[in-house]
DNA sequence: AGCATACGTAACATATGAAGTTTCATGAGA
DNA sequence: TCTCATGAAACTTCATATGTTACGTATGCT
C-alpha cells in the first residue's frame, strides 16, 4: 500500500504557515503541496480541534497558526491527525490459541513495539520550532537571502 | 491499511513444518492458518528460491523444511518475502525543491530510517531456532505433554 | 441587502496492494 | 491411467489514503 504522508504533508503546511504573518486560504496551501483544497482541510481539522491552528471564513480568512511552535511536538501533531498507523507490518492474529503463533508473535511484537516507541520518541523530541530553524538554516546556507520565497512551482 | 501480514504469516507456516517430519501440503498448512492455499504457495515462493524450503508433488507430497534452523534468520525470510515495506508513514515526496519540505523531510525521514534499521537488526538477530526454542519453552510451561497438538481449532 | 469569499462536510471516484478464490497446466507416484 | 499436489495466471474482495465535486454556512466587503 502506498504510503501514508499525511504527517509529512500538513508538518509542510504548518512550516509555510508559520512563514506567512497573514491567514493562508485552503486553495493557497494546496497550491503549494500540489492538492486539492478539500485535502487540505481534512488535515487541518484535527489540529483546530486541539487549537494548534485556527481557521476564518469569508474574506480575508483562511488558516493561521494559534500555537507556541516551541511548544508543540511532532508528537502533538501526529495525535492531532488521529495516530495513524505506524507500521506496515503487524502480527496476522491478535490473541491466538496456537501456541506456535503465540511465540511467532510475541518475538514480532517485540520488535513492533519497539520500533514503534521509537518513532514515537523521536516524534516527541521534535518540536515545530525545531522544524522552522532547520528550514531557516537551510534558508541561510543557500541563498542568505531574507526572501521567504520556498521555490515552489507557482 | 491493513497491516502486511505475510511474515507472521510464514513464520507460523515454517514453525508448524519444524514440529512435522513429513512432508506438509498446502492444503494443510492452509487449514492451520485458516486461509487458503494458494496464499500458502505464494508466500513459500520466494522460501523455496533461497532454498530454505522444498516443494515436492505428486503423492506424499508438499513442503518440507530444507535448513538449518540455527542458521536462518528473521531478515532472511524477510528478504526472501522480497522485502515488504516495513513503515505505513513516509515523505511526502523523495527530492523536493522546496526547503520547508526538505527541513521536514530531513526530521522525518532520519525517524524512518531508524525505526527500519531497527527493526531489520531485530529481525538479523533471531533464528528460526530461536522461535522454535521459545516455542517449545511455552509447551513445556503449558502442558508438559510431549504431544505437539498445536491447539488449531481442527 | 446582496454578493463574493472561504471554510465544513458529505458523497463519490481513484489508486494501490494484501488477501482470498477459481481455474488449469504440470509433474510425481500408486 | 488415475489421483494428488504444486505452479502459475487471472480475477475478486477489501481497506484506506488520496483526489474531486457539490453544496451548505458563516464572514466581511460594497
Amino acid at each position: 500500500m502506498r504510503r501514508d504522508s499525511r504527517l509529512s504533508g500538513v508538518l509542510h503546511v504548518l512550516l509555510h504557515m508559520a512563514e506567512h504573518p497573514d491567514p493562508m486560504t485552503s486553495e493557497m496551501l494546496a497550491r503549494a503541496m500540489d492538492t486539492n483544497p478539500v485535502v487540505i482541510r481534512r488535515l487541518m481539522g484535527g489540529l483546530r480541534e486541539r487549537g494548534f491552528v485556527q481557521s476564518e471564513k469569508g474574506h480575508g480568512g483562511g488558516w493561521t497558526i494559534a500555537c507556541d511552535l516551541r511548544a508543540v511536538t511532532l508528537l502533538d501533531i501526529y495525535e492531532a491527525l488521529g495516530q495513524p498507523g505506524l507500521l506496515a507490518m503487524g502480527n496476522r492474529t491478535e490473541a491466538p490459541g496456537c501456541l506456535v503463533e503465540q511465540a511467532v508473535n510475541a518475538a514480532l511484537g517485540d520488535a513492533f513495539d519497539e520500533a514503534e516507541a521509537l518513532l514515537l520518541r523521536r516524534f516527541g523530541a521534535l518540536t515545530l520550532a525545531a522544524l522552522s530553524a532547520d528550514f531557516h538554516e537551510r534558508l541561510a546556507r543557500r541563498g542568505g537571502s531574507t526572501d521567504l520565497e520556498t521555490n515552489h512551482a507557482a
